[in-house]
DNA sequence: ATATTATATTGATATATGTAAATATGTCTA
DNA sequence: TAGACATATTTACATATATCAATATAATAT
């Protein structure tokens, strides 16, 4: 049961959503999610660990950046169901709309090493 | 979005999914869940809102009981989805397991009104 | 009408959580 | 090796949440 929950509240913030949506469409190291995102770095990382660590995302190293990724490795049973469910949600959603263009356009080069 | 946070938010709490996975089985009232759960019948009714306001739950008043059954109306557009999903998750966690079993022998003629 | 009973709501408190600032860690390059 | 850079972690703080005690509300029965 414990894991169940673990996922749900990771679930359970826009931010968080927001993140997932967009790793959906690919891959993004920590500064891009933070040019879109417009929060802290900090709290970008935070909200990653907490994805990371309720199974719903994997990293994955290239040089200095650190991608994300949607969970590939089964390490939480119920995160694959909940994220083919998610994929289906939101589609519309103004927000995630926006974010995913912006998402499309944003460049590690250009937003990092500012 | 904010609807699908609310799903979320109402999914990540141990006792709500406790008296979901019951409410599968079953219609129950307040004091019913409270003799199973265990903690005080306002915090019960606290969750039963929470779960309501997310549309996961119907309320169904009964003479003086009031009795909580999985939502039929589809409510928020996401609910119907995960109590799916839910529907055949935790089948085997030991406290779901007990607490079914407590349910199935629960009578609100005995519990409450003492 | 009044008392009783089941449930809801309010208020208080302790714990959990999101955010940001500051600092630490790890990797690359000169 | 030293410096620069991306990310992680720590600390502090404000807000949200779970719980309980006390009280209010709503329905029934006498």
């Amino acid at each position: 049961m414990r894991d169940l929950v673990n996922v749900f509240k990771a679930l359970a913030d826009s931010m968080r959503l927001r993140i997932l949506k967009m790793l959906e469409k690919k891959r993004m190291c920590v500064c891009e999610l933070t040019a879109v995102l417009k929060i802290k770095q900090s709290s970008v990382s935070h909200h990653l660990k907490i994805l990371k660590d309720a199974g719903l995302v994997n990293d994955v190293r290239d040089g200095l950046w650190i991608d994300y990724e949607l969970a590939r490795e089964k390490y939480n049973d119920y995160a694959p169901g909940l994220l083919k469910e998610l994929n289906s949600w939101l589609k519309d959603d103004a927000k995630i709309v926006k974010d995913i263009k912006m998402a499309k356009k944003v460049d590690r080069k250009d937003i990092c090493n500012s």
